[in-house]
DNA sequence: CGCTTTTGACCTGCGC
DNA sequence: GCGCAGGTCAAAAGCG
């Protein structure tokens, strides 16, 4: 109840921000976030059946997010454009095979634009979109689960730090790339830039980062309506905080992302998340919820989990998107190497809990705290339906196209656990081994060696 | 030996 | 057309 107050405040704050929830006792609404791709496999299929559980949906008022193999930026072209154009690269195992074909392809739907509509470029699935991620770091590249091969390094034009280019080598075929780069002002701060979707399985951690950055991604191109006005190209539109709205048929809602930008300046659009906690206001939101070090950024969807259990808490509000630490993790790591476990200061729910329990350090929590925190997140649709994307983003593959009900099914199955003391279901083992610390990680990585066990032991 | 990194050359897009 | 800058390629070197 003190979150929902919280919330409240911020949204009379702000003229801008997510829809209260006076407005989803009117209209009941479920936001679907579909994370991560479980298997290449069914990219098709998933595809296909998007526009059939959309349908269903209509029902409900509900607003499904296809994120990944989910995207459905192609459902914002008329029929003939997306049959005319090809399906976005990012999405089709078979498009990304040639790099150079697919720069072609490209090329040739660009010059058939000529003339055309500019919104309809804009929404173009070939069109790839960039997610920019600052964190602050300390070492050469952030381990964000994946394995990369550098294959170039340039000096960029007003930054004497080397730009060093990865590519995905998880999959031969692979077409995600990234830029790493430092910061010119502050060389503490890594510039880690994405581009494309992954069209293999990944890991878990990987997949946390992935759907992050294709949520802001598929964000960004389903949004582009907000890319236009008078702050369209060449121009960055710093935005304290950015409503995304994300149509569904003739239904717009609105995300907040706070500490984002959006960069029309290249030839692709490009969407900043950062990481970093140089928002002094932002930090002043998160302080009055909470003892935030401000070393943690002060963020927004945060893949953090209770100490007691490795079931990742995912929080949703209207004050950030996503949040990651920046400790240091093990080179290892490996795509396996995982732990959803992040600062215990880090996360809006987790103060929540810190309020309850007024022990932040306490390792285990009383399954009484812990029904209160469900209880106060299961009162709060938005935050269950985050919870729900989280599970699907572990658990996926369990799931059938209509991931929503089986994710959501989980969240009640969970509720049930909580109400007769029992704590999170624990999903999956985690690596113990981390040594090696050359990279940084997301604060959702940290600590797989030393709780692992006792996470796992309950 | 296989994989990764380095680094100069090359390609491409864009502005003048 | 030219130059610049970003991005990529690929041979050579490094590394375990």
């Amino acid at each position: 109840m003190q979150y929902r107050d919280v919330i409240a405040q911020e949204a009379k704050r702000s003229p801008t921000t997510v829809p209260t929830h006076q407005d989803q006792t009117e209209e009941p609404e479920l936001i679907a976030l579909s994370l991560g791709r479980t298997s290449s496999g069914k990219i098709r299929d998933e595809r296909n059946k998007v526009p059939t559980v959309e349908k269903s949906d209509e029902g409900n008022e509900g607003l499904a997010l296809g994120l990944d193999c989910k995207l459905d930026v192609p459902k914002m072209l008329s029929q003939a454009e997306t049959t005319s154009l090809n399906p976005s690269p990012e999405n089709s195992l078979e498009e990304v095979k040639e790099e150079g074909e697919e720069k072609r392809k490209n090329k040739a739907m660009n010059n058939a634009g000529d003339g055309g509509d500019d919104e309809v470029l804009q929404q173009s699935p070939a069109k790839r979109a960039r997610v920019s991620v600052r964190v602050r770091c300390d070492t050469p590249t952030m381990n964000d689960g994946c394995q990369w091969r550098k294959y170039g390094q340039k000096i960029a034009k007003g930054n004497p730090c080397p730009r060093a280019y990865y590519r995905c080598t998880v999959a031969s075929s692979c077409p995600v790339r990234k830029q790493v780069q430092r910061c010119v002002e502050d060389t503490s701060i890594l510039i880690t830039t994405y581009e494309g979707t992954h069209n293999h399985p990944l890991s878990v951690s990987a997949t946390a980062m992935a759907s992050t950055t294709s949520a802001a991604a598929s964000m960004l191109l389903s949004g582009s309506s907000m890319s236009g006005g008078p702050s369209s190209s060449s121009t960055t539109s710093n935005l304290n905080g950015l409503n995304f709205y994300l149509s569904e048929n003739s239904r717009s809602r609105p995300f907040y992302l706070p500490n984002s930008s959006i960069s029309s300046s290249s030839s692709y659009p490009t969407i900043t998340l950062d990481l970093t906690a140089s928002s002094s206001s932002s930090s002043s939101q998160l302080s009055r919820l909470g003892n935030f070090p401000p070393r943690y950024p002060p963020t927004n969807l945060n893949f953090s989990s209770l100490q007691s259990s490795v079931l990742p808490i995912v929080s949703w509000s209207n004050n950030a998107i996503l949040s990651y630490g920046t400790q240091p993790c093990s080179k290892n790591q490996s795509t396996t190497s995982l732990s959803f476990q992040a600062n215990p200061n880090e996360t809006l729910y987790q103060s929540y809990l810190q309020k309850i329990t007024m022990n932040p350090n306490q390792q285990t929590l009383a399954p009484d705290t812990i029904a209160a925190a469900t209880k106060a997140i299961t009162l709060d649709p938005s935050f269950q339906s985050a919870l729900a994307a989280a599970l699907s983003s572990i658990i996926g593959s369990g799931g059938t196209n209509n991931s929503t009900t089986g994710v959501q099914n989980v969240v009640e199955k969970s509720k049930k656990s909580v109400k007769s003391s029992d704590p999170f279901p624990t999903l999956s083992s985690f690596p113990s081994s981390t040594t090696n610390v050359k990279k940084c990680s997301p604060g959702f990585l940290e600590k797989s060696s030393s709780s692992s066990s006792s996470q796992l032991g309950g």
